[in-house]
DNA sequence: ACACCATGGACTGAAATCAGTCCTTTGAGG
DNA sequence: CCTCAAAGGACTGATTTCAGTCCATGGTGT
């Protein structure tokens, strides 16, 4: 344990609002955009649904945008059949990345290494329909597909997919916030081939389990793959 | 799966506010209530540093504790060595108790399934220091000794208490949220004598497991107690 | 008694946010 | 061409929230 003692009244007394709401939905809208789920050249849903959806006025999600078209995210796009089109990431690295302190990263991976495994178990226990084995394999060509850019995101993409089969909102959500966290986390490393085809070869494996229905091997198989992601960050940021 | 189609973007497109700062004050600080981290005869921190925590201003803060005072959790006292103390819960039955909907109720207990054995099994694995073991003592032997009124609130205190010991922030509030949803539920149904010896049988066992460090122990013991809550639950509503 | 001072109580003006309304753009279809 | 409709753009006044400041209360310790 760290410096917070146990029983301390403010681990649950946190903040109630951690910034402005126009922050706020900039960082949400954007960790939607990392996290793969809306792809370059998709577009937004029109503004007035978008702000109902996120329960703000149409005022404060237009700065929001704003802003994010400014940084190179998105690109609006007025009249009939216009939209808030996303673009390609702005390969602008991370600029002010501030690197994620110690504690941060081991809350990360070990949240995510009690979530995700579990998603996989959970997936695979459940009756699946056919769209979702159509969805989940969607995620995994497209992942296959992908090239250095658009990597990233997809392999988020592909996480989400499998927790979005376990039925549970609430574990959606968490996995979801978590791999954004992660990707943060992987931006601060290097991106090298031979992970890459290993990562793929279990994203596989792990497709398989869970669509034949075996949970505890999808789980193990899971639980194997974010071992792999951890030493790797482990090894790069010491 | 249920009506959300797989990859509906509005999973992550939720909402940045669930209400006015006000009310999210309120439900913010009821729910660190609730959850037994402020017992009652104990008082709040002072406005001025609450207010901070939170993230609100304390204009808003005392809208809030003023509400929660009206309502019978709080008494507010002025002058030196004065403070706001939290009173027993009023036992006015949850009034406007909205019956949680079954897709919700599928997706606390769920979750919870998810979180809380990987905390027991954490925590048992976890080095612990002799504060932490005291504190999870403590909180057992709390829970021993409560009475009908106090029991909901030291169950949960006591649960909190095992993620607290796994060092992870993000469990630990993920651990908290949840609890606050079970016990919503909890308090749907009756409280039986039968069922609360035996629950304090497993809470025994379950403390004794992470003590001796034995993870999977733990774990198997926690996910046995939470299966015993979620039948219980599932027998009284259908 | 008295001074102290940590704590809640109250007020003010500025800033953020909202809901509602109307304007502007622009591709599709006739 | 012209019209329509679905989208973004812009404005307004009301409401909420904020930071900052000063007041009031009432145990403690001298």
């Amino acid at each position: 344990m760290t410096a917070a003692d146990f029983g301390d009244p403010y681990s649950v007394l946190r903040p109630v609002r951690s910034g402005n709401t126009f922050e706020e939905t900039i960082e949400h809208l954007l960790q939607a955009i990392r996290v793969g789920l809306f792809p370059p050249g998709q577009k937004l849903p029109p503004e007035r649904d978008l702000a109902e959806h996120l329960g703000v006025s149409r005022a404060t999600l237009r700065e929001a945008l704003a802003e994010l078209q400014t940084a190179g995210f998105l690109e609006i796009r007025r009249g009939r059949y216009g939209g808030t089109y996303i673009l390609e990431a702005p390969n602008a690295a991370p600029q002010g990345v501030q690197h994620m302190d110690p504690l941060q990263r081991r809350d990360v991976l070990v949240f995510r290494a009690v979530l995700e495994p579990a998603a996989a178990e959970l997936a695979a226990q459940a009756d699946l329909s056919a769209s979702a084995r159509e969805h989940l394999q969607g995620c995994l060509s497209d992942l296959e597909g992908a090239d250095r850019a658009s990597y990233r995101a997809r392999d988020a993409r592909f996480h989400i997919a499998i927790a979005e089969l376990s039925g549970s909102p609430s574990l959606i959500t968490a996995v979801t916030d978590t791999r954004a966290r992660v990707s943060a986390l992987l931006d601060e490393i290097p991106l090298l081939p031979a992970n890459l085809e290993h990562s793929n070869a279990q994203h596989l494996a792990i497709t398989t389990a869970i669509l034949h229905g075996d949970g505890a091997r999808a789980k193990s198989l899971m639980i194997d793959h974010l071992e792999g992601t951890a030493s790797l960050l482990r090894g790069f940021l010491t």
